[in-house]
DNA sequence: TTTAACTTGTGAATGAATTCACAAGCGCTC
DNA sequence: GAGCGCTTGTGAATTCATTCACAAGTTAAA
């Protein structure tokens, strides 16, 4: 299959968004149109994403929103559950551990990790913070899909360095800090830093 | 001036991070590979980036370590204090009002709001939240230069669309919605379920 | 059955971003 | 001060993403 672009996975990440919204509001029917209007792009851009794929849509009509739901689930991997452990349980990660957006959305999150003894054992909604010390161990044994990343800048990539040598394949990253990985391991940094400078240097050169 | 891109913005907020760090650890010089190698990126795209700027380097040598963090901060709009506020004193609300990353990047929490009996006049880090009524009053009063929204996706359009009637030009949007505002806002989303179904195409899409 | 009104799916055209490649400048050594 | 090793800055080339534009398919109505 042919190379997917990033933008276009997370454009279909909120077409998804809007067909669940129309599903649950009982719209049964919708043009690349509307799809567009919400997602902020084109009619021809939604189009020419879904194209990718295959060819979900009616001429004339448009398309079934519970059958392109389905659809966009299956592309993006969303039929299954995936595990999830967070590392770090400070402000970041406790905050985390106890979102329930998560498991709204088939993430489970499976496990936290800390190394200050004033946080392992803690208990955050029902979960108890684990030893950092166990990691690999727990690791080999339950075989998490995903790691969330939530530890102090200066120590995301040794943390990140021991959960690649343990085998996890995706992380979601919230340091504030460029990772290095193989290319075999997928990153994803939500770097707030980032975004605040972008709204600075927008503030900052407005014609 | 030409536009920017934002992965522009992007990246030069990756190298301004890098050059912080580097300037702390006592080095003077660096090369466009270097901070290309740390960036994620290409030396090519390192000159390029910077070039739309002026020129920083020396031929030969590099460029300045202090002088390039400088010059970046000041392109990126760093060199004065921002104003945020913070709408939303929920979970992510609460935790970014008490987050410090804020106030070392000289970005000022001066206020947070919620709507609800529960969590006004609570203190989070010393600061009150105050009732969301006040909204446009104190935001006439106080300029705000960022409002950063931690409200749960249903009310996020109106809030923001409040926001933007009060005059406000840059929002950091946490709910996992697609944002409508007139083109002369700037809002950076920061959206987690959409990171992570990212993550679950990757995982879903290996060869 | 024909026509009109829509809307998809997709090559082709355009536009944007990245990479290439190299002349020009700098510092060091002999 | 000539020569060498490095590194920048930048047009040109290339690659990648978006938009255009239209044939083809669908529904509904006459």
């Amino acid at each position: 299959m042919k190379r997917i672009a990033d933008s276009t996975v997370r454009r279909l990440s909120a077409y998804l968004r809007f067909l669940e919204d129309s599903e649950a509001r009982g719209v049964t029917t919708i043009s690349s149109e509307e799809l567009a209007r919400r997602g902020g792009t084109t009619s021809a851009q939604v189009r020419k994403d879904l194209s990718f794929f295959g060819s979900f849509g009616k001429r004339g009509l448009g398309y079934s929103v519970p059958e392109l739901a389905t659809q966009l689930r299956d592309i993006l991997g969303l039929e299954r559950d995936w595990r999830v452990i967070i590392i770090g349980a400070g402000k970041i990660g406790a905050a985390l551990a106890q979102y329930h957006g998560f498991q709204q959305r088939r993430f489970s999150v499976i496990a936290a990790y800390d190394v200050s003894a004033d946080k392992i054992g803690r208990n955050l909604d029902g979960m108890v913070v684990r030893d950092m010390a166990h990691l690999e161990r727990d690791i080999q044994r339950e075989h998490p899909d995903i790691a969330v990343v939530a530890v102090p800048e200066d120590r995301a990539q040794s943390v990140v360095d021991r959960l690649v040598r343990a085998g996890m394949k995706a992380i979601l990253n919230f340091a504030p800090v460029q990772l290095q990985v193989p290319p075999d391991v997928t990153v994803k940094t939500v770097n707030m830093a980032m975004e605040l400078e972008g709204l600075s240097f927008a503030l900052s050169n407005r014609d």
